[in-house]
DNA sequence: GGACTTATCCGACTCAGTGT
DNA sequence: ACACTGAGTCGGATAAGTCC
């Protein structure tokens, strides 16, 4: 899609920031990853006009359907991960002070392989009870790190994706740009640019091939503090097999024998499991 | 009743937090 | 620094439901 070009509009930093009302950009980007600098908050009508685009540097691949249960979550895998980048159309220069303004979002939706309509229709349950398709958490606030480059970068992760249904999709990443000065009931905040995922196919618990290693991406930002998490992929399951394998030569016997007396290891932690669930 | 699908459970594993 | 613990992750297993 088209990157978005802010109308021209008339340029009032030179004055001095302007300080937001107290405690309300401090309150709004609580969940930020990146430190509120709210001494350099820049309203959109008084900036230059800026070239804002969405890049997707890690685009999601699969995903193993979670059903409607609210226990068993699978994250898409790759997390998508979308680099901002903010320009000066003018000079071409990247505008850092855009980049490190931390009330900016994305959001996230679910959309048909086509990239036609959106997929994220109501679901409705055996018990009547509706459900969205895409869950977990749809909104990533910047966080400015460098790549696995080395190279700086205003991202926004997605670690905490899960889709319901199989089938194939893409996701819509839309940013928008929150103006604490302009926050109000029923207000809203107009979105700046958008761009769209390349399709990924969601598997049942039976066809999903398993989870891939961490991207040096993912490492990179994981590394620098961003909550996404780092995955061994194929290695791990290899490991663990080899472990089942020795285990069953050396146990199978003591298996029979010791079925009701006290196997405690593993149940008592699911008990715990359990309870807390309940 | 068998085949198939789907939701949930199981057990091994990793990792962050905490106490010593 | 190390051991321990709790919480979360993930691949595979299985119970339950549906269809023919």
């Amino acid at each position: 899609s088209p990157p978005f070009t802010v109308p021209d509009t008339p340029r009032a930093i030179k004055q001095g920031p302007r300080a937001p009302p107290s405690g309300l950009v401090e309150r709004a980007a609580a969940g930020a990853r990146i430190e509120a600098d709210t001494t350099h908050y820049r309203p959109l009508a008084e900036q230059a006009p800026l070239h804002y685009e969405l890049r997707i540097r890690q685009q999601p691949l699969a995903a193993r359907a979670c059903g409607f249960g609210e226990r068993d979550r699978r994250v898409v895998d790759p997390p998508p991960i979308i680099e901002l980048s903010v320009t000066d159309p003018k000079t071409g220069e990247t505008d850092a002070e855009e980049l490190r303004y931390a009330l900016s979002v994305v959001h996230c939706s679910l959309w048909t392989a086509n990239g036609e309509e959106e997929e994220e229709t109501a679901l409705v349950q055996s018990d009547r009870r509706t459900t969205r398709r895409l869950m977990g958490q749809l909104v990533a606030s910047p966080a400015v790190l460098k790549d696995e480059n080395d190279r700086e970068g205003c991202f926004f992760c997605f670690p905490d994706l899960s889709c319901r249904t199989p089938g194939c999709f893409r996701l819509r990443f839309v940013l928008m740009r929150i103006d604490p000065m302009n926050l109000q009931a029923g207000g809203y905040s107009p979105i700046i640019t958008e761009v769209l995922s390349d399709v990924f196919t969601v598997y049942t618990a039976k066809e999903f091939p398993g989870m891939r290693p961490s991207s040096a991406l993912t490492i990179a930002l994981k590394s620098q503090g961003c909550n996404i998490q780092v995955k061994k992929g194929k290695e791990r399951t290899a490991a663990r097999s080899r472990g089942h394998a020795s285990d069953d030569d050396e146990e199978e016997e003591e298996e029979e024998e010791d079925e009701d007396a006290a196997p405690e290891r593993g149940t008592g932690r699911r008990k715990k499991k359990r309870q807390r669930q309940a």
